[in-house]
DNA sequence: ACGATAATCGAAAACGTTTTCGAACGAAGG
DNA sequence: CCTTCGTTCGAAAACGTTTTCGATTATCGT
């Protein structure tokens, strides 16, 4: 291993003047800048990063945080896009990252800002985290460089990156109606995740647009799950036999109970037309083909740890980024 | 940020006696091992491990390394499967995970081995790498501790784990046989990657035990991917209609195979039987579903976490692992 | 009571950096 | 020639640990 006091004696210069050419020092000759740096060069010096961030107390490896591994079974393959995003604009900014989970019990054990700088990270990008979680509190009011998807913080030190659920429900059941449907029903995700709330409320805007009433005995609460919806689809085809398209919170709850209707025969899209959410690679997979609305994962995770990076570099304040959406019909919604 | 030097004053002793109360050496007074653990729990204090790992010249960090996001697109999950498999046992293991992608360039620019020693790594698991990637070489001769998914490498400080390839390429083709399939085509990955090899070997062997001869004609190379197999279904389909039944070195090439033949009317399984490789989650969800061979990345990425822990700490010599695989019949392969 | 042995502790060096602050030197101004 | 100032350099402290090794005390056998 070769150390910065290797190259200074073989610069014939003190460790000093070594370390302020590597860090772009004003204060040193520009003869024995160049001899550093060629003795550098030469000798393949790099920094002991450890050394490094001991001094300056900081690193640069921004951590990724959510729930755990398996309740994101990577079913969907959202967390890996998540992951690429992250990643991508990690080694822009030519940062690390490195990845943690935090169940439940461990959140309780010991809090969020104290697991922060134990682990000597610069920022952090949180995803799944439920309102309801421990460190949800602890995250708002921090001082720690943190961005959360899916809600829509902001504060001093906490920015957040969504998609515009609201407005995504919102054209989504638009263009339900667009395709002459009236008795569009929805199935949502867990009732206290703030994403379920906001597909809620775009979906009862686009029904009042269209001055179709919001009938809250068609629009059920699930858990984002394929199994869920599988289980649900026997008795809610039961009970509304005049609904003629349904707006899914999730594409995994679309295509479980799409796989239902194929077990009982009912046909999609001609016995009811089905619009998911998500566009997960599953998606476009199915038969038929389901209809979504597309969030771009990659982009979004890629903008929140950009952000991430500007407030803890730039001291930016946290704010709320909201990404675009598109809907991409497939085959899975009929006209009526 | 409470320091050793914190509780060594509150609790009345040198820094010396808490740093050794902490790593649990022996020469110290009961009493005082109590009193110092109190204080330290009073004060919540949490080593420094930019400090520590400055000392001991070793992190608890290990890295994942593979080529890219980009080529990894996630379409099959396999990495990320991955990821959770050497998650698991990194946590198991109290370590921490970073992950980086090396990308050609980046191999060409810096070596392996100044790479891990910069980074500080402890040690790796490497996927995705092909024998003729730069690192390669580097790897095999490495006083690195290093384990390499889905090659059978060994050396004194590099192991490898995969499935058996050989063996399940063997017992798949076996099936297919029993299923009184004679014609049996195999559309193969890229010809140099290893498992290509193994998958082909295992091919080969079920064949001649079967006294079937091995008409090299209809086994081709592609390169695992879903378009290549679509586009070479027409004229595989063309020049070869005796075949009646195909083994596909990846589940992504049966599926974009499969894409084909439903688009030009050549149905499955009465057709032609089709058999995959790997066992991916789209692989339950299309229709037909897919028959397969199934390998258990996660479990195959613990093993790899879980050998390079045990090359690092307990020395021990690097060897190869082989993970077992399930043959899983869904609704692709029709008995003749 | 004496030396030997064991148990317990702490001073200090070391890890590889960064950064403060003063020293040395030459040039310029009077 | 003396002062002042700017430029360039280096000694040393600091970051928070670990670890060596010597010092101190207690115990014990004789």
């Amino acid at each position: 291993m070769v150390t910065i006091k290797d190259v200074a004696k073989a610069a014939n210069v003190s460790v000093t003047v070594v370390s302020k050419t590597l860090n772009g020092y004003s204060d040193v000759n520009e003869d024995t800048r160049r001899k550093v740096l060629k003795v550098a060069e030469e000798l393949k010096y790099t920094p002991n990063m450890l050394a490094k961030n001991l001094k300056q107390k900081v690193t640069k490896s921004i951590a990724l945080i959510f729930s755990n591994f398996e309740r994101a079974n990577g079913k969907d393959g959202v967390l890996f896009q998540i992951m690429s995003g992250i990643y991508a604009a990690a080694v822009d900014f030519k940062y690390e990252v490195v990845i943690y989970t935090r169940s439940l019990s461990e959140q309780q054990n010991i809090s969020y800002w104290k697991f922060c700088k134990d682990h000597k990270i610069a920022g952090a990008v949180v995803t799944g985290l439920k309102t309801t979680d421990p460190y949800f509190q602890e995250i708002v009011n921090s001082d720690f460089p943190c961005v959360v998807l899916d809600t829509d913080l902001a504060s001093e030190h906490t920015g957040s990156v969504s998609t515009d659920n609201v407005g995504a429900a919102k054209v989504a059941v638009e263009f339900l109606i667009s395709k002459n449907h009236r008795k569009i029903g929805m199935i949502n995700g867990h009732e206290f995740a703030v994403v379920s709330r906001q597909r809620l409320e775009g979906y009862k805007a686009a029904l009042s647009e269209q001055d179709i009433d919001f009938d809250p005995t068609i629009v059920v609460n699930s858990d984002y799950s394929e199994e869920s919806a599988y289980e649900l689809a026997d008795s809610y085809l039961q009970e509304h036999r005049d609904v003629t398209a349904i707006f899914f919170a999730s594409d995994l709850m679309a295509i479980g109970f799409m796989n239902r209707c194929r077990e009982i025969g009912v046909r999609i899209p001609e016995d009811i037309s089905i619009l998911g959410f998500d566009d997960i690679v599953l998606s476009s997979y199915t038969t038929p083909k389901l209809s979504t609305v597309r969030q771009n994962f990659h982009k979004l995770a890629y903008q929140a740890c950009e952000q991430v990076i500007h407030i803890l570099e730039k001291e930016e304040k946290g704010r709320h980024i909201m990404m675009p959406f598109k809907i991409v019909d497939r085959e899975t919604i009929k006209e009526l």
